[in-house]
DNA sequence: GTGCGTGTGCTTGTATACAAGTACCGGTCG
DNA sequence: CGACCGGTACTTGTATACAAGCACACGCAC
């Protein structure tokens, strides 16, 4: 029906898992997935593999394999790199500005102000934001780690976003980010900042509270089948 | 001859890799590797995928995998985000240091200061002695994403120990380090790092111009089995 | 009704067979 | 002698077959 290749199979199910279209806990058949996806098992197998050193797919060993449930430690984990990461680039911003980015951004944060956005569009925004952001600072390449590494924040925050923060607040707060950054003033900048990704972590303890079934009990315990999430 | 699972052949692949005995460049065939392990191609082109998400391999489809060239790049990108990490978990650190874990970073830097000491050892406990510092601020989990993005660096930094700065110097920095994190002069601690860090760095630089054959050129050139090197 | 034991169906892990494509070597022609 | 052209041997990508093991359901005994 789809993908030929491991990288249309790989992009698709990080996609699925992103959006929470496979919710944490579902269980994920790698014969199931083939036959949807009308390829082998080899693809599908491969894929899974890089999904679950991203840590967001378990696989249980002659069990099975599923959708992790959202990690409050690895959110922790990647809410400091994003923050350490985002906030020391900021110090490296160079006297001038490039235009062209600046152009990229300033667009961008007029698309994230349109009135009726989506949840998803929305999201590819922002992501273009804050990796247009580190590009400004030199250290663009920094975001695939940022990015890798933040999955399980994403996931949570896609619930935040939906039920508790609207767009136009981040949208916002992305603004005051750039006009400190254009000011050229750096302590007010890393205050905006670190405000809008504390703004972010909180809406995800949030989340937490309404939804616990979503996230991984403290325990470490390995799920099972019966306490899969159905999500209908 | 060994490893009969994935895991094994993954760990076997990145030590020869990391530890340099699969150089830069030189070419991996998955049958090679496979009838070497004794096992079949499946779990060894698995490990592959894994080591070429992580940047260590190439693979060119339907030509071959390499050893990948060390990049400039991505060294940087890890000096980067290594620096941002490590520099900014200090200012997390509690104030009452967990003594447990002072006793061990203790033991690890007279393990270092041993005179005799080989490489392979010298950078285990240097790997250790900075996830301990991560560690210490509560950030020990942020080790993996760094570790697994500064694999360039590290292969770089193999050769610039060897022929360069001696493990002692590395021993005295960090001596210096955690003697500042002691007295809690986290101003001392940061320029203390910094330093450490800064001096690796250097490193990289200097064996660059030496060895350069072992960097992946600047314009980006795909390398070919005629540009190996064959290490002997 | 309750508890235990066995069989069945599913899972992932590994090995192998086939498909498609590229680089290189050698012969041939100009 | 040089350039071109085709066969060959290798590569990775995908599909399939086989192996090993766990969980659950069913049925029986108590």
């Amino acid at each position: 029906m789809a993908g030929t290749n491991r990288q249309t199979v790989y992009a698709t199910l990080r996609r699925k898992v992103l959006s929470m279209e496979l919710a944490p806990g579902a269980p994920v058949s790698e014969n199931e997935l083939a036959a949807a996806l009308g390829v082998s098992r080899t693809p599908v197998r491969e894929s899974l593999i890089l999904l679950a050193e991203e840590g967001l797919i378990q696989v249980f060993p002659k069990v099975g394999s599923f959708v992790s449930r959202v990690d409050p430690v690895r959110v922790a984990d990647a809410q400091f790199l994003r923050e350490a990461v985002e906030l020391t680039a900021l110090d490296d911003l160079p006297g001038r500005l490039d235009e062209r980015l600046m152009a990229e951004l300033d667009d961008n944060l007029n698309r994230q102000d349109r009135p009726g956005i989506g949840l998803e569009e929305f999201f590819t925004l922002d992501e273009e934001f804050h990796h247009g952001l580190l590009k400004l600072s030199g250290h663009g390449a920094a975001w695939a780690t940022v990015s890798a590494a933040k999955g399980h924040l994403d996931r949570a925050r896609r619930l935040g976003l939906n039920e508790a923060t609207p767009p136009a607040v981040n949208a916002g707060q992305h603004r005051a980010i750039l006009e400190a950054v254009v000011r050229g003033d750096l302590p007010a900048a890393r205050t905006a900042m670190r405000t809008h990704l504390r703004a972010v972590f909180d809406d995800v303890e949030r989340i937490r509270a309404q939804s616990p079934e979503l996230f991984a009990s403290n325990d470490g315990s390995t799920p099972v089948r019966r306490n899969v999430v159905t999500w209908d």
